[in-house]
DNA sequence: AGTATACGAAACCAAAAGGTTGCATGTCAA
DNA sequence: TTGACATGCAACCTTTTGGTTTCGTATACT
């Protein structure tokens, strides 16, 4: 169900430190465009264009009241970021283990523990005259 | 101590799936830059420079030896991903929460968690001319 | 010494990103 | 109906990004 064929993905989206705090301040509270914008520096035409690239994501929500236009956080998508954070904590996870093993034992040294040493090297395509 | 004058911060950093896929093959093995370049069909050139910026964002340690130059993975700026994601944890939590109870009560009706609902509006300003 | 390998740096390019201003349109308030 | 407000869209501009090719230099191999 999650769509793959989206132009800007989650990780694009919040790239952008605009981005973050527009993010911020909806899961804040709801909020129509103008008083959004009141909320930064640029103008309110660069605001919507956040909004919309946030809107592509799926982080926000937009809901038509009269004559404006309320965007409201959506954290669905974020799950995504989590699922690819997940795979690499278990490398500083490991790392942290280490460390409290070795402050535990304090004076021992340390295991190194199992894990790829070796480099990936040439493909053996070193004879080419020959 | 956290470096916070970086030109390339960890949002940035993996916003490029390119550097994503990089971070993913350097997870699993040290490597020199013929090779990881290798793994993808852009020049050895443009690896470089993603990894440059990997590398600016503490993504990636380097160590020569001799003449190749191999790269590691480094965990520790996903921290900072991390706990930026932490906030917005609680926000689908509270959603699967609720979906949970939902379902668990099965037919009972939703309630309402506490949370903001005003929207913030004008500043005031509104007489203008009086 | 001479050649091949690994890499970075520089110059260059097209496309995307982030921003602006101005205009058109829909909606609310007198 | 007239005017103010909220917004989207189009046109335009500048900087950044992701990529290329070419070249220089350090290291390794024989």
């Amino acid at each position: 169900m999650s769509s793959s064929t989206a132009k800007h993905d989650v990780f694009q989206a919040i790239a952008d430190p605009t981005r973050r705090k527009l993010l911020q301040l909806l899961s804040e509270q709801e909020m129509p465009v103008t008083a959004i914008s009141r909320h930064f520096p640029i103008s309110r035409t660069a605001v919507s264009k956040h909004l919309r690239i946030l809107s592509e994501a799926g982080l926000v929500k937009e809901q038509r009241v009269g004559r404006e236009t309320r965007y409201r956080m959506q954290p669905e998508p974020l799950e995504e970021l989590r699922s690819w954070l997940a795979y690499y904590e278990r490398f500083w996870d490991n790392k942290l283990n280490a460390l409290k093993r070795l402050v535990e034992n304090e004076h021992q040294a340390e295991s190194q523990p199992a894990g790829p040493r070796l480099v990936e090297r040439e493909a053996g395509q070193s004879s080419k005259k020959g």
